[in-house]
RNA sequence: GGGAGCAUAGCUCAGUUGGGAGAGCACCUGCCUUACAAGCAGGGGGUCACAGGUUCGAGCCCUGUUGUUCCCACCA
């Protein structure tokens, strides 16, 4: 049904309806069988909150990509779904609760796990109705969830694999504890900030003589857990002291002098305090050294009751009160100021502290071997590629990785152990009995690394370890999209599990964009509350113009900034195509769509129908190589400087008049071009793309909907070369009739006959319309000779006389040509000297030569018609 | 300490196999030309950070310098 569309354009009135046709269609899940497939599993929003902008360029990228392969024909699978985002979401829930005046411990893991569940409703459904808004064309029945049934499953089975084979281990390490979060984290997991401190130099008595030991640290509460103080076995200063001991200020522990390479030479004192439990370092230091593990600090980072003078007391209270204490006991002989970086809660911020702790860790070493071959043998891309050495680097410095977490809202680790023996099982059941005495045993309290179950996902969704047809058909997937924050976090460690257990590499492409950055180029955060929330972009803008703004000028790997300035550029265009497809349907009464007959075409038509597939050609030839940007911007250009300002504006003289030969023809071609160019904007906007889809006479290869119509392919024979050049001669001679009109200042109104000399007349004939029409001509007449009185343009292939009576101001117009003569000169002599240089004419391709030989040609004519155009002023 | 990105018009940025630089916004001039003033036509504005090198030819490739941003790293 043909419908009209309202003049103004306004995205509300349509954008759910169509999305809701979409649904009910059900385009969304793949649906051809025979068809070679395309999937791309979602980086799964974590359900902390809602939606911000780089979700929505995350997002906006992967729909475009799935939506362009949908009409390429692929049978296209785009899974959907939310990561429980363990640690954030169990501080955001923590949080929530203590608004109420409770904490876990007051309601207890069952209770606590309930509560999150139903925050897990609540925000994982607003994250689903985010995506929908935005046009995301996942299949929503296979959504997805990182915490439900079947990626538990998957999680289970990837532990007792891992375990069985060695590379999952249970040990003492020195890990990153958050006092706040009150677990450990991995080491990706911290942040690293600068801060200002002080060094402090702290003597440490001898035993049994007068001298001391001078050590320096930017943590003295951790004195308290001191066992040792290591100095370089090859230090001439202290070697002599190894074995001797000394005595813990405060304290009065005796502690040993060993000597170790942990120290070096030329840094500080050459004297390094050795606290084991507490730095990672130290507890190296420890384990070669057999030094005791003294534990001073609790897991809120207060002073253990070992020590009764401090016991209770935060860490920076006792920090300083063991250093008023030091300076009291005449042992602090120094304090610097010091700058340095320390290690911060990548959720909460909080100083982090090296504690030792018994984790659970994953063995990277034999991992990442496979990881870093993938990649470096071509199986796993990065574009932009560079993103491949910042893999590779961290992949090849990888340590252990710490996956167990002393938190609720997760996957719980699925190890048991025996009270009374000591017995540990792993294994995948829910209860396990001691195989040595058949005690019940207990299950570990803990949960895993949230990143632990976002390493399965691009599998787990798809059913593994089941080997479902999904599994079978759709994975590996295809490309992945992300931004870069997150390749050692979550994409390092898909490849090396996907390679582990499936034996193959999840997808062959990660496709890398920025950070979305505010109008002053900061990132948006919730602390600055410089925040761009999507949804009111689409209310105020419409999806498409969102879409629109954050795939324009943006190219693979950078950041970009988002304004106000961009979003309304992006509405303008989008707004640009309302109403040519307006002006089109007051147009066009065509029932149906043809592809254009090249015998009928009016040289107009060819021009535009050339344009055209050199613009499917561009724009398809960056999709294909992921330059979604450049993509755009080929659309861009045509769309708004050659079908609207040209095109539209050639094609008026045929459709208004319904009497000529040319006015179907011309119909038909407008309509055809529109068609096209929608299709090959649909996987940017589209909504409106589909809206005015609706309105428009179809091809026989058209589906009920654009989305899963075929995408243009380029078509040699709708290309036409000589016409086109014919058509830009015609255009260049009716822009330098403005442009000399708009130099002096004679209004569109005043209209003028247009005398054109030209060797080649046949170019002109037929185009007197568009002359009249574009250039303000009253009349065109073809003539030889300058007529005088006029004013004279110039251009490549005609000399344009305009009468322009007492506007025409002789010396003005001598002045004028001179200086144009000057740069045709200037061209000659520039393209000349090119062409007499032999190494160019040797060397460089024959097409290069020849296109420097017609410049110059060109530039010759210019001159001649300029040079007489003077002589006969 | 190691690695990477960026430096192009007043502003924000494109420019991807090296062939005399583009867009949007801003600015100036003129237009309500019946698709669009969220628009039309015209215009000004750039030693492509700096210095070398490769090449017939460099914004693009190589080296160095400066400025800037980010990532990684156990610095007592």
């Amino acid at each position: 049904m043909r419908k009209e569309l309202p003049k103004t354009y306004d995205p509300s009135d349509f954008e759910d309806r169509i999305y809701r046709q979409w649904c009910d269609a059900g385009y969304f899940a793949p649906s051809r069988p025979g068809a070679e497939t395309f999937t791309i599993v979602i980086p799964p929003p974590n359900i902390t909150g809602q939606l911000h902008m780089g979700h929505a360029l995350d997002n906006t990228l992967q729909d475009i990509l799935i939506r362009y392969k949908r009409m390429k024909g692929f049978d296209t699978l785009w899974v959907p779904g939310t990561d429980h985002a363990s640690i954030a979401t169990e501080a955001k829930i923590v949080e929530a609760m203590r608004a109420e005046g409770l904490t876990k411990q007051d309601v207890g893991r069952e209770e606590f796990l309930r509560r999150a569940w139903d925050w897990r409703e609540k925000y994982g459904n607003r994250i689903v109705s985010q995506l929908k808004r935005m046009g995301s064309s996942c299949d929503w029945s296979r959504e997805r969830f990182t915490l439900d049934e079947g990626c538990s499953e998957a999680v289970r089975e990837v532990f007792v694999r891992l375990y069985e084979k060695g590379l999952i281990y249970r040990g003492e390490r020195i890990i990153n504890w958050c006092p706040h979060c009150k677990t450990s984290i991995s080491n990706a997991e911290v942040n690293y900030e600068e801060q200002a401190s002080h060094f402090w130099h702290i003597k440490y008595p001898l035993v049994g003589g007068g001298g001391y030991v001078e050590v320096a640290t930017t943590r003295p509460e951790t004195l308290l857990g001191d066992t040792a103080v290591a100095v370089n076995p090859e230090d001439e200063r202290y070697k002599h002291l190894i074995g001797q001991y000394c005595v813990l200020p405060l304290v009065g522990r005796r502690i040993p002098i060993v000597g170790d390479e942990h120290a070096q030479l030329d840094k500080g004192t050459g004297c390094v305090k050795i606290t084991p439990a507490h730095d990672p370092n130290d507890f190296e230091v420890g384990k070669r050294q057999h030094l005791p593990m003294e534990v001073c600090l609790t897991e809120d980072a207060k002073i253990t009751d070992n020590y009764p003078k401090y016991a209770g007391m935060d860490r920076y209270e006792a920090r300083k009160a063991i250093v008023a204490d030091l300076e009291a006991g005449g042992y602090l002989c120094g304090i610097e100021d010091l700058s340095h970086e320390v290690g911060t809660c990548y959720r909460c911020g909080t100083t982090i502290e090296p504690m030792v702790s018994l984790q659970w860790f994953v063995r990277m070493e034999p991992l990442a071997g496979p990881a870093i071959d993938a990649v470096k043998d071509g199986k796993v891309r990065f574009v932009p590629e560079r993103f491949d050495k910042n893999y590779m680097h961290w992949m090849e410095n990888t340590q252990d990785w710490c996956i167990s977490r002393q938190l609720w809202w997760g996957h719980r680790i699925p190890a048991f152990y025996c009270d009374k023996c000591g017995e540990t099982v792993v294994t995948k059941e829910s209860h396990a009995v001691c195989p040595k005495c058949g005690c019940e045993m207990r299950q570990d309290p803990d949960t895993l690394d949230t990143w632990f179950s976002s390493a399965l996902w691009p599998f787990s969704t798809l059913g593994w370890p089941k080997e479902t047809d999904d599994y079978k058909r759709f994975y590996p997937t295809n490309t992945l999209v992300t931004g870069y924050d997150i390749i050692t976090f979550w994409v390092s460690r898909m490849i090396f599990s996907a390679l582990e257990y499936t034996k193959q590499a999840p997808f062959d492409t990660v496709l890398i964009h920025g950070l979305v950055r505010d109008a002053q180029g900061r990132k948006m955060s919730k602390s600055l509350g410089n925040g761009i929330d999507p949804l009111e972009i689409i209310d105020k803008y419409g999806a498409d113009a969102l879409r629109f703004a954050l795939a324009t000028g943006n190219s693979p790997g950078n950041d970009m900034r988002f304004s106000d300035e961009r979003i309304e550029a992006a509405r303008n265009f989008v707004n640009k195509l309302w109403n040519a497809a307006r002006f089109v349907l007051m147009n066009v009464d065509i029932e149906k769509v043809d592809v254009p007959d090249p015998n009928t075409l009016a040289v107009e038509d060819k021009w535009i129908l050339t344009q055209y597939e050199n613009c499917i050609r561009e724009t398809t030839a960056a999709l294909e190589k992921y330059e979604l940007g450049i993509a755009l911007s080929c659309l861009y250009d045509f769309v708004w400087d050659v079908f609207c300002d040209w095109y539209i504006e050639l094609s008026k003289p045929s459709l208004s008049d319904s009497g000529s030969a040319a006015h179907k023809v011309t119909q038909n071609t407008i309509s055809y071009v529109l068609g096209g160019t929608l299709k090959l904007l649909h996987p940017f906007l589209p909504f409106v793309t589909e809206e005015i889809f609706s309105a428009l006479p179809h091809t026989d290869a058209d589906a009920d909907s654009i989305m899963v119509s075929p995408y243009p392919e380029y078509d040699e024979n709708l290309t036409f070369g000589a016409e086109s050049a014919k058509m830009d001669a015609v255009i260049e001679a009716i822009r330098a009739i403005r442009a000399r009109r708009a130099e002096m200042n004679v209004p569109p109104s005043r209209k003028a006959t247009v005398m054109i000399d030209t060797e080649a007349p046949e170019t002109f004939t037929g185009t007197e319309s568009f002359c009249r029409r574009l250039a303000s001509a009253s009349e065109v007449e073809m003539i030889s000779g300058a007529p005088d009185g006029t004013v004279r343009i110039v251009t490549g292939s005609a000399t344009v006389y305009i009468p322009l009576g007492e506007l025409v101001d002789i010396e003005a117009e001598r002045k004028r040509l001179g200086k144009e003569l000057e740069k045709a000169e200037g061209e000659i002599k520039r393209l000349e000297g090119k062409l007499g240089n032999a190494g160019f004419i040797a060397k460089a391709p024959a097409a290069v030569v020849e296109g420097e030989r017609a410049k110059l040609e060109r530039a010759k004519a210019i001159k001649a018609q300029l040079e007489s155009a003077i002589a006969a002023l």
